[in-house]
DNA sequence: CTAAGTTTGTGAAAAAATTCTCGAAGTGGG
DNA sequence: CCCACTTCGAGAATTTTTTCACAAACTTAG
C-alpha cells in the first residue's frame, strides 16, 4: 500500500514543496487529530476537504510531495495519516523553546496550553526588566536577557519566540542567533534581519486586524 | 501628479487585487510609518524594498492596483504614501473591537498597546466564567458572553476577536455574527464556519511553530 | 533650456500554485 | 470471481502571482 520508494526526506528534497503546502499540512494535521479524537477510523480526501475548507485535489497534491498515504476506494487511515503528517512536520520529537520578553504577551504565551499540548515546551524565559528576573511563571524561570547564551548552552533549544517591544526586536534576534537558535517566531511588528539558514516567521497581531479592516471597507 | 482617474474604491473594484497584496500593504504601511518617525521625507521603491524585504517591482505593482502615488525620478512622499495606504486599508477611521475570552491570551490582547496605537480599540470583553464577569481590565469591562448581542446593540462594533478554547470557538463565532460583527480574528485552533460576507482570519499560534519545525527538520 | 540621470507605472514574460481530469487501484456485494 | 462503485495519484490545463524590462515622466545640474 505504502509504495513510497524512499524516505520522506528524499521525496521532499527531490521536488520543491510550495510554501503554502507547508502551512496547509499543519491544518490537515489539526483536522486529522480531531477526527481521531472523534473515533473516525478512515477519511477520504473529500471529507478532509470539507472539514478544512481546502479543495480535495489540493489535499491530495500536497500529500503527493511526500509519498502515497491513501488507499484507492477507501481513503486514508486517520491514525496512520496523523503519524505521517507529524513525522513530515518534524513533530515526532519534542521541541524546546526560548521565550524572550515576559510582558503581557510573553506571560500569556508562557501559560498558553496549546504549546505543550502539541510538543512545544518553553524551557526558559528572558527579560531585561530587573524586577521580572528571577520570577517563576508557570514553572519557567525568568532569566536576564544577557544570560541568554549561557543558559542555552545547557538547554540547547533550537526555537526562539520574540515578545519584546519593537525597538528591542533586532537585538533580541541577534542574541538568539548567537545562542544557537535556528528558528524564530517574531511577534514584534518590525521586519527583522537574519543570516541565511535561520528560519523566521512573523506574526504581527495588528497587521491581522488591518487586513480585516481592508476587507471591511472594501465591503 | 495624482492622475488617479476615479476614486480609490473604483480602482480596487475594477481589477482584482491579489490577497497577498493586501497583506503586503500592511507591511508597507509599517515601513512607511517608521520612515516618517525617522524624519525621512521621501523614499524610492528600492529603499522600501530593502526595508521590507519585498521586491521593488512587487511594491510598485501592488500600489498600481489603487492608483499612482509616486513621482518619477524622485520616489514617494513618505507622509503622502502613509496617508494613502491608511485610506486604502480603511484605517482612516477608528475601529471598535469586541474581545471574547478573557483568559491568559485574551487578557494579554486587552493590554496589548499595538492595537490602540494603530486605531483598534477593544470596547468590550466577554467571558463565560462568572468570576471574571464584572471585572475591569485595562479600562474595559468584562461582560457575560450571553450579553454579547445586547451590549453590542449599543456599541455597534464591527470586529470580533476570539480568544476562547477550541471547543467554544464555533458557538462564539455564531454569537458574534448574531451581534452584527462583520470581521473576525480567530485565535482558536479550529476551522470555523461563517456565512458568506463575514471576513475571517485565523491565527493559530502553535501552527506557526509547527511550520518552523518543518523547516528545521528539512534543514 | 538642455542633457544626463533617476524612478515610476505597466504590459509582457516567467514562475508558482491551484484545479481539472482520468487511468489505475482498491473495495465490497452478489 | 466478477462487476459496479469509490477514491487515489499525478500529468495537463488553468489561474494566479511575481518578476522583468522599458517607455514616459520628472529632477537636477550646468
Amino acid at each position: 500500500m505504502d509504495t513510497t520508494p524512499n524516505s520522506l526526506e528524499d521525496a521532499a528534497n527531490l521536488v520543491k514543496v510550495p510554501q503554502p503546502t507547508i502551512e496547509r499540512l499543519s491544518a490537515y494535521l489539526q483536522c486529522v487529530r480531531g477526527m481521531r479524537a472523534d473515533g473516525v477510523p478512515t477519511a477520504s480526501s473529500t471529507e478532509i476537504a470539507q472539514r478544512t475548507g481546502i479543495n480535495a485535489a489540493q489535499f491530495r497534491k500536497d500529500l503527493s510531495y511526500f509519498g502515497e498515504f491513501g488507499t484507492p476506494g477507501l481513503g486514508y487511515d486517520v491514525a496512520d495519516l496523523e503519524a505521517h503528517l507529524s513525522r513530515i512536520m518534524g513533530l515526532d520529537a519534542r521541541h524546546d523553546v526560548l521565550l524572550v520578553g515576559a510582558g503581557n504577551l510573553g506571560s500569556a504565551l508562557l501559560s498558553y496550553p496549546g504549546f505543550p499540548e502539541r510538543g512545544f515546551h518553553i524551557v526558559a524565559a528572558f527579560d531585561s526588566e530587573p524586577q521580572r528576573v528571577g520570577q517563576v511563571l508557570n514553572g519557567c524561570t525568568i532569566y536576564h536577557i544577557d544570560d541568554l547564551a549561557k543558559v542555552n548552552s545547557a538547554l540547547n533549544a533550537q526555537v526562539g519566540v520574540i515578545a519584546v517591544p519593537r525597538v528591542a526586536a533586532q537585538e533580541t534576534v541577534d542574541k538568539l542567533v548567537a545562542a544557537g537558535v535556528q528558528a524564530i517566531l517574531n511577534f514584534a511588528p518590525v521586519t527583522i534581519l537574519v543570516r541565511p539558514g535561520i528560519v523566521v516567521r512573523n506574526v504581527d497581531l495588528t497587521s491581522q486586524l488591518e487586513v480585516l479592516s481592508y476587507y471591511l471597507s472594501a465591503q
